[in-house]
DNA sequence: GCAAAGTTTCATTTTTTTTTGAAATATATG
DNA sequence: CATATATTTCAAAAAAAAATGAAACTTTGC
């Protein structure tokens, strides 16, 4: 027997929520293996599958977190551009909507997270080289060092080029 | 004035201890992207550079970790196939070598720690379709969720491809 | 300019992760 | 087989990361 609520085509607020925590469980997850704490996972998850803006409080109530957690978090997620404000009339209060785009928000993942890593990956080999280079070191043990250190450049030279291009490659 | 060291084409030890250090830093770094302790990846950037074999005690003594990280950092270092152990005469304890092709290294990665993330991550999106096809949900809801989950589906698929063949492209 | 509402900051607490070290286990050697 | 050596395991300690919440700060509307 169809319930009321398929009848009338509403929203079942328990299986949409059902629905939306599986979402968040992907979302924990996910930004967990980017290194990001079960926060903010839960705030983009959240977001991502609320059709309309939120404001912080809401947000905060909603996932039963504390609002020093989901400043930190809403602030996280709008430096990588996962978030963005909207405006909505008659209310002061900041709503938030989820960028859907995973493109964008992986770009901007790599900019921030990942290209200052490798930056100073690059330089601690130039550091290495010049340690090699005042040549204190016997040929044999210099030989098995310059390949060793071959080998971590073309490393990072490589993910340099890949990682950029597999943000490229992702056209969802 | 040349050292005696340089004269005689004997390696300095502290610049050497010096080279190691760096490499060291480089994989704790590495590793910790990955999500791997400290520890793990000080033992493999000893390893790294180090021309000789290395038993676990020396291991530990030369990171001044305790041999019960060090044991745990091995086996772990062991099932990413990121070491492996040599046979070394006249000695009882295992000798561990760096293996120093990230190739496998990262295919090793992908497969236990990332596969199994987004083998759990399409049953989530499985159970999502699930909650949506039970019909409870009003038409105009529906829709934005519909396509949600679709761009759910196309990124784990899109990441399914793009990580091996990533690995792959590695030719380092 | 003042009060109210909204947000951020940050010291403290809580939780999670990693390391330690000692006991248990396994393995080789005489 | 007894002993010495090497390694693993795991409960407890230490360290690191994240969450809390109250105070400080900002912004808006009257």
């Amino acid at each position: 027997m169809p319930t009321k609520a398929q009848k009338q085509g509403k929203t079942t607020p328990e299986s949409q929520d059902s629905l939306t925590l599986e979402g968040i469980d992907f979302f924990v997850r996910l930004m967990g293996m980017l290194g990001m704490p079960r926060s903010v996972g839960e705030i983009y998850g959240l977001l991502y599958f609320s059709e309309h803006p939120m404001p912080m409080d809401a947000i905060a109530s909603k996932l039963e977190i504390s609002i020093g957690s989901a400043s930190q978090g809403l602030k996280t997620l709008r430096s990588l551009k996962a978030i963005r404000s909207t405006y909505v009339p008659g209310d002061r209060r900041d709503h938030y909507v989820a960028e859907s785009e995973f493109r964008r928000l992986f770009s901007t993942f790599i900019r921030d997270e990942i290209t200052p890593h490798l930056d100073s990956a690059k330089e601690r080999i130039s550091r290495m080289e010049k340690i090699l280079d005042s040549g204190e070191i016997d040929d044999r043990t210099d030989e098995f060092l310059v390949i060793r250190i071959e080998k971590l450049k073309r490393l990072t030279k490589a993910t340099s080029r890949l990682l950029p291009a597999m943000a490229g490659l992702l056209k969802l």
